[in-house]
DNA sequence: CGGAATCCTTGTAGATACTG
DNA sequence: CAGTATCTACAAGGATTCCG
């Protein structure tokens, strides 16, 4: 398919056309995916999710525990004892993407590192003559 | 590194742990996905896709190619001619990713309406009291 | 225990203007 | 045509503290 589009390109469609964004939009944020997976065993609960990441602070989970909540990805689970206790599970729904997720983990897996080399190809190639004593990693 | 010390905060947990996060953060930009997704077709010009994407501004095309150029995962291609042109075109290792976000778009597609619903519902559910007060629509 | 509210730092993105 | 540079704005995210 070396086809040159020249000029044919207009067809490029308007940029939240594309239901891809929509997915990434509410998969981007930095802790999302983390979350969906540690919910992926069942429910969970809060501080079990707090300690589980390690690495993300109380507001964040709180935060992406509601845009998750919102989209229908988790149902939150509120018992009313004492003291409180709430419990976090994936819907089927996000199952599905929880799936899907693990294509791009493959995705991922299999070219890590061809992209850590292009990565330091393309920076050794950009730096050499900027790095006079900086000595970038 | 004006990090504030008050103990020992700076654990810097390996946040990229899993695999997942790396493709997100490498796609999660608001425009990556379109200029692969744009780039699919064939070798694509610099303002072919400033002009396809509408809506792009310069700065971030240049940006956000030159991320995916580090990446590997579009190559660029400058003809010595005059006025200059400059072809980006996809690698193999992206066209694999695009099949992989296809399955996502796929995903999204089927539970759109399901997620928009949600939101619905939770922002109703959460809005209703609470414009008493602040008049939040 | 589970959150909400607050403050602050940074990255991401927009607009504009200039260059090879 | 294909960038680069600068300045600014805003939102994501981190740290901390208080409340139910």
């Amino acid at each position: 398919m070396s086809q040159r589009n020249t000029g044919v390109t207009s067809q490029v469609v308007n940029a939240q056309a594309c239901p891809v964004r929509e997915v990434l939009d509410r998969v981007a944020g930095k802790w999302s995916v983390q979350i969906l997976v540690a919910a992926a065993h069942g429910p969970i609960r809060f501080t079990e999710l707090e300690r589980g990441i390690e690495g993300i602070s109380r507001r964040m989970l709180t935060l992406t525990l509601r845009n998750l909540e919102r989209d229908g990805l988790v149902s939150r689970t509120v018992h009313p004892t004492v003291p409180p206790k709430v419990e976090y599970e994936l819907t089927p729904v996000a199952q599905e993407l929880h799936e899907t997720l693990q294509r791009l983990t493959d995705w991922s897996e299999r070219h890590r590192v061809h992209i850590a080399e292009s990565r330091a190809a393309y920076d050794a190639a950009h730096d050499t003559e900027a790095t006079a004593a900086s000595g970038r990693s």
